[in-house]
DNA sequence: CTTTCTCGGATAGCTAGTATCCGTGTTATG
DNA sequence: CATAACACGGATACTAGCTATCCGAGAAAG
């Protein structure tokens, strides 16, 4: 089992975004320059994260990508769901309707006990990501990363965002 | 992201063996037609079962397999590690090495705060996995499966395990 | 000792995610 | 108004990991 790739440039992206003017846009080559990924690629996952209405498009000249909420409204949990989607790791196959012991379907009237652990597992992820929002992790690298360093950085977006 | 079918097959597997008695085994090619699921393939997951300790083999005529320890002994989380491995379903490319904001090695003494977020929500997943045991999901079981089809299924599995 | 039955590893096939390209339409700018 | 810059969307290869199968080595039973 492993999440896409897509899914941990997207949280990226939302943390760069969030650092910008609330008027600006940033383009999504800049994107894909600034974190060293594919160009084409990225862009393939920012249009599906603007497509469930974490990110917001700005079309013509001069667009580009800029978030759709506050950073403190967009949580974790938003990017993987909307990138990887919303259902569970776990799928069942109902193999117990197979074998010696099927009964007829009408039967099997609630999931069984796999499927309900997997479910309880697969709801507390959910939510632990959804305790952490974009705001929350601009403010850790802000304590995390050095002072020289985010402002190298806060020159480079100020370039490129014009 | 998506988990393994073989992990599925691993539990129900796990919970019919629990039901034998203690010194019976059952081949795979049983449990294979017990489930209903191609029995080469379930094979090399019991094979990865007993590796991992989970199954114990039974080698020679009227073989087969049984558990390696009390069902109380054996959590989901053991059968998910032991087929699906223990890392993460998230992986941390490190891209924020990459790009403008890239400082020298050594000052990445610490896990990103999404590397952080991914690795919490990985944790509760598996905390909460751990909590089920195989004679857990026997026990549910028999409150929800009908009397007639629990005593096909044990006669079925006498017949078999012989 | 032979037969029967099992595990075990080695080997193909397939699905889903990875990665890229280019044509179309929209917006700001000169 | 004309032009250039930019995002959208679909169509298209490539890759990895899961799916599926086979047959040989080896152990217990008779």
């Amino acid at each position: 089992m492993r999440l896409s790739d897509g899914v941990e440039w997207g949280v990226h992206v939302c943390v760069v975004l969030a650092t910008l003017p609330d008027d600006a846009a940033l383009a999504a080559a800049k994107l894909a320059e600034y974190h060293g990924v594919p160009a084409a690629y990225l862009a393939k996952h920012l249009q599906v994260l603007a497509g469930a209405g974490v990110l917001r498009t700005v079309k013509g000249a001069r667009g580009g990508y800029r978030l759709a909420r506050p950073p403190a409204d967009i949580t974790v949990l938003d990017v993987v769901e909307a990138i990887d989607g919303e259902e569970s790791a776990f799928r069942c196959s109902e193999i117990r309707r197979r074998g010696p012991l099927a009964m007829p379907a009408r039967e099997y009237t609630k999931p069984c006990g796999i499927h309900r652990a997997f479910s309880r597992a697969d709801e507390v992820w959910r939510a632990e990501l959804a305790k952490t929002t974009i705001a929350d992790l601009l403010i850790g690298l802000l304590h995390d990363v050095p002072r020289t360093a985010l402002e190298k950085g806060a020159r480079w977006l100020q370039e490129s965002a014009r």
